[in-house]
DNA sequence: GTGAAAGCGCTAACAT
DNA sequence: ATGTTAGCGCTTTCAC
C-alpha cells in the first residue's frame, strides 16, 4: 500500500479511500491510484483493515457438520451459503465425523479466527466449553441437534416424532414384527429416533423385541450386515425402519441381495437423493433441508446484529413421504 | 491481551510467549498467565498475529466448486479437507453454479483475505484476470476444468476418454441408434465428453443423428423432458448416454416412468451414491474424485510450500463400471 | 527468564 | 479534497 501512494504521489489514507470506494477523492487522483494499484497488482489485506476498523466483522461464519460429503451436511451448508451470500459472508467448514475432541479444537480455531459467528451440529456430549466462547461474544446456532450444558439457539426436527410416523406408518400396514435400525445412541438425534419408534409400538400394543433393535449402525456395510442378520432370524421382521439415509442405503441393499426387494417393507429417516428411484421407490421420513438452513441463517444473522434476546429454539416437523417401499404389506 | 498482562502482572510478551507455547518462561509465570487468560476468556487474534508474524499463513484454503450440494463437489471438498486437515489448514468454499461473475469476484475476496492457496472448480470462459493474482504469490490449482488463458496447476480427468469407454460399450452391445445428452457446451467437461462420444460412433462407422444429440441441459427436470422427447421419435434411441451425474439422475426417471427400464439401455458419467441401486443398477463412466481430490491437495501444499518448478497438468483416466443398466440389448 | 520499543497493513480521528 | 498521527492486537528484535 505504501508503494502504491509512492508511485501515486499520494498518502496512505488516499490509497484506502480509493480502494474503500470512499468519497472525496477527486477522478484524477482516483484513477491516478487505481492504475498504480493495477500496475503494482496491490491488493488490500482484509485481516489488517478489519484490525482497525472498530467493530469489523470478519464476513466469515464457521460452521462445523459431521460430514460434508453426506447429501444431508452439504444440502444443509449449500442453504446456509445462500442465505450467507445475500449479506457478503463467507462460510468456512469442517467436518466432526462424530470424533468429540475434533469440535472443541475446531471451535477454538475458528474463535481464534473471529469467526461472526458458529454453526454447530455438535459430536460431544456436552458443549459447556461453548461458554467461554459465546460470553466473548461470538454467537453460535446449534442444527440438527440441540445444545447440551449451554444456552444456544438451535434448530432441530422433532426426530421422535419422525420415528412415530414411521412406526405407526409401518403398524397401520398391518405389520407387527418391525425392526430399527439406528446410530450410536450417545447422538442425540439416534436417540430420540429411537424412543418414538419404540413408543409407538408400546402404545400399539407390542412388546419390542430386543432382537428387531439394533443400535450402534455408523456405516452403509454395517447396517447391510445386521439387517443380513435379522433377515435370517426364525422369525424375520417383515418391516424395518432405517433411522437415518446412510443406514436405509444398507438397508435397502442387504434387502435388494436376498431378492426380497418386494416382500420386506422398509422406511427410512432422511431423504436423499435417488430415493425415489431405487427399487421400489423408498418410502421416507423426510426433513425439509433448505427450510432448515435458512431458519439457521436466519437466527445467525439476528445474533450477529446484535440481537440479545432470549435463546430461540425451533423445532421443524419431519413428514412421511410415501413412494412404495413403506406400503408393501406383511407376509402372508 | 493488555489486560491479561495486567493481571497476571507480566509484559505483553510474555503472554505471547506463553499462549504460542513458546519456551522461555517460568513455571510459575505460565500458569499464573494461563489462569488470567482463563478468568478473561481472552482468546488469540489469529489475524492480528500473522500480521507481524513475517512469512505467516493463514491456515486457510479457499475452494470455488460448482456446487457444493452436488455429491461430486462435496466428495472432493471432502477429500481436499481430509488433505488440508493434517496440515492444518481450513477449507473456506463458495458455490459458482456457473455463473461466470461469482467466480472473479469471490476470487478476488479470497485474496483479499490472503488465502494461502485457491482451488478452482472454474465456470468462466477464461482466467486471464488470474495472473495478476498468481504475480502476488497465491498459487492456484484448477480441478475438473483446465485453466484457460492462464497458466495454472490442474487436475482433471480425460472426458473425452470416459465418454469414448460409454460409447464403445453401448456400440459393443449392438446398438447403433445411442442419443447422448451433455450439459452446455461452453462447459469444458461437457466439451470434451460430446467429442468424445461423437468420435467413437462415427470411428464405428456411425453417421451421428442430430436428433439423438441434445446439448445444453442443466437440470435433472430438463433432462427428464429431453429424454422422453426422444422416446417418442418415430424411431427412438435403443440406447442413451448422460454425460453428467444429475443428467443420468433425469434420464432413469423418465425412462422409469415410460416403463422402459429395461429396454432403453443407460450409461451416466460421475457415480453418486446409489446409482448401484436403481433399477436396473446404473453402469457409469466413474471418476476416482478422492484421489481426484489427493491430487490437488498434494499440489496446493506444494505450491504453499515454496515449490516454483513448471505448471502440472495431472489426468487421471476414468473408468468403466458395469452395473447393469448399459448391458440392455437393442431392442430387435 | 523477562521486558521495552518498533512495526506488520491498515483505518479512525483529526487536521489542513 | 487530501494528509498526519495514533493505534488496532500482535510479534519481532534486542536489551537486560
Amino acid at each position: 500500500m505504501r508503494d502504491v501512494a509512492a508511485l501515486a504521489g499520494v498518502s496512505l489514507k488516499t490509497v484506502s479511500r480509493v480502494v474503500n470506494d470512499e468519497p472525496g477523492v477527486s477522478d484524477d487522483v482516483r484513477t491516478r491510484v487505481q492504475t498504480a494499484v493495477a500496475r503494482l497488482d496491490y491488493r488490500p489485506n482484509l485481516a489488517a483493515s478489519n484490525l482497525r476498523r472498530l467493530g469489523a466483522r470478519t464476513g466469515l461464519i464457521g460452521a462445523l457438520v459431521q460430514d460434508l460429503s453426506n447429501s444431508f451436511s452439504a444440502a444443509l451448508l449449500r442453504a446456509l451459503e445462500d442465505a450467507a451470500r445475500t449479506r457478503r459472508t463467507g462460510i468456512l467448514t469442517a467436518s466432526l465425523d462424530e470424533e468429540i475432541h475434533r469440535e472443541q479444537a475446531l471451535v477454538h480455531d475458528l474463535v481464534t479466527r473471529r469467526v461472526d459467528a458458529l454453526v454447530l451440529m455438535p459430536s460431544s456430549r456436552s458443549q459447556e466449553y461453548l461458554a467461554a466462547e459465546l460470553r466473548t461474544g461470538t454467537p453460535a446456532v446449534f442444527v440438527d441437534r440441540p445444545p447440551r450444558g449451554v444456552e444456544a439457539d438451535s434448530v432441530v426436527v422433532d426426530n421422535a416424532y419422525g420415528a412415530r410416523l414411521a412406526a405407526e406408518h409401518l403398524l397401520d400396514q398391518g405389520h407387527r414384527r418391525i425392526a430399527g435400525i439406528f446410530h450410536l445412541p450417545q447422538i442425540h438425534t439416534a436417540a430420540e429416533r429411537m424412543r418414538g419408534f419404540t413408543s409407538a409400538l408400546t402404545d400399539a400394543g407390542l412388546e419390542p423385541d430386543p432382537h428387531l433393535m439394533v443400535t450402534g449402525v455408523a456405516t452403509v456395510e454395517a447396517t447391510a450386515a445386521a439387517v443380513r442378520e435379522l433377515l435370517d432370524l426364525a422369525d424375520p421382521p417383515t418391516a424395518i425402519f432405517a433411522a437415518r439415509n446412510n443406514l436405509a442405503v444398507g438397508a435397502v441393499r442387504a434387502i435388494a441381495e436376498r431378492g426380497l426387494s418386494r416382500e420386506v417393507a422398509l422406511v427410512g429417516f432422511d431423504d436423499f437423493p435417488m430415493s425415489d428411484l431405487v427399487d421400489p421407490p423408498l418410502t421416507v421420513i423426510r426433513q425439509d433441508v433448505p427450510r432448515i438452513g435458512r431458519t439457521v441463517a436466519d437466527l445467525v444473522f439476528q445474533r450477529i446484529e446484535g440481537d440479545r434476546s432470549p435463546v430461540q429454539h425451533v423445532v421443524l416437523n419431519p413428514s412421511l413421504l410415501v413412494r412404495g417401499s413403506g406400503e408393501i404389506p406383511p407376509r402372508r
